[in-house]
DNA sequence: GTTGAGCGTT
């Protein structure tokens, strides 16, 4: 997707892949081909997207043929502003299918024995990520000021908040605050949107009349019968009636 | 309609 060819990447055999960070959300394979293929041959442009929504995920990967235009295009583009946000050009460090990157350059794979026990320096096993990607990716965006914690389990929390202390300043007393209000805001929501304001107990629900919370009704009818054990008053006299087939024709 | 550190597809 959004790139030339539909099936995978073209030819990454002496390409240089430069990483394309801060690009915004709408910013498209399109729009940055013209402003990269002005300092040099691009060979392919791609912008990871996600596969649930289909999104960009803000950033990209641009290809060049030659690492001189490729390192001119990181110069000139990096901070460039593009749609509204300033990019940040890179050389990529990593590549799609595990093959060791060279100053931006695939060079290959990872060999399985080969040379191991030369003079080579061992260098880290954990190069960073791969194992993970699918974890961070799932916590993108838009869940992080507001709710942690919820669905999240604690390890990826705390993998987020110890690595991306960046721009994060937040001291105890301004979080819970900020909370408090946050969940006072919400009850006032839910009593505005109920027939009656008339909310004698903080707690509890606050429509206890025939209609559990967990029912979308909003007028008088549509409601079905509840698959559940709900025994409620109504369902109940309608299944005394007819539990098989009267329940669609009666309204 | 939202979000914002990072490293990629048939």
């Amino acid at each position: 997707m959004s790139h030339f060819g539909r099936s995978g990447p073209p030819d990454i055999k002496d390409t240089y892949s430069l990483l394309v960070l801060n690009i915004s959300f709408r910013t498209t394979a399109d729009d940055l081909f013209p402003l990269f293929d002005r300092y040099g041959k691009v060979v392919d442009v791609f912008i990871p997207r996600d596969r649930r929504s289909g999104e960009s995920r803000g950033f990209a990967f641009v290809r060049y043929k030659y690492a001189d235009e490729a390192q001119k295009a990181v110069e000139r583009l990096d901070g460039k502003n593009v749609d509204g946000r300033n990019i940040m050009v890179q050389f990529a460090k990593y590549g799609p299918n595990a093959e060791r990157i060279h100053k931006g350059r695939i060079v290959e794979a990872i060999p399985k024995t080969r040379g191991r026990s030369r003079s080579r320096s061992p260098r880290p096993r954990y190069r960073d990520s791969y194992r993970d990607r699918d974890n961070r990716r799932r916590s993108r965006s838009r869940s992080r000021g507001r709710y942690e914690g919820d669905r999240y389990n604690d390890r990826e929390r705390d993998y987020r908040r110890r690595s991306r202390s960046r721009s994060h300043s937040a001291s105890p007393d301004y979080s819970r605050g900020r909370g408090r209000d946050d969940r006072r805001s919400r009850s006032v929501s839910y009593d505005s949107a109920s027939p009656a304001r008339h909310s004698p107990s903080p707690v509890r629900s606050p429509t206890p009349r025939r209609s559990p919370p967990s029912s979308p009704e909003k007028g008088s009818h549509g409601e079905r019968s509840p698959p559940s054990k709900s025994t409620s008053p109504l369902a109940r006299r309608a299944g005394s009636r007819s539990p098989s087939s009267r329940s669609l024709n009666e309204d």
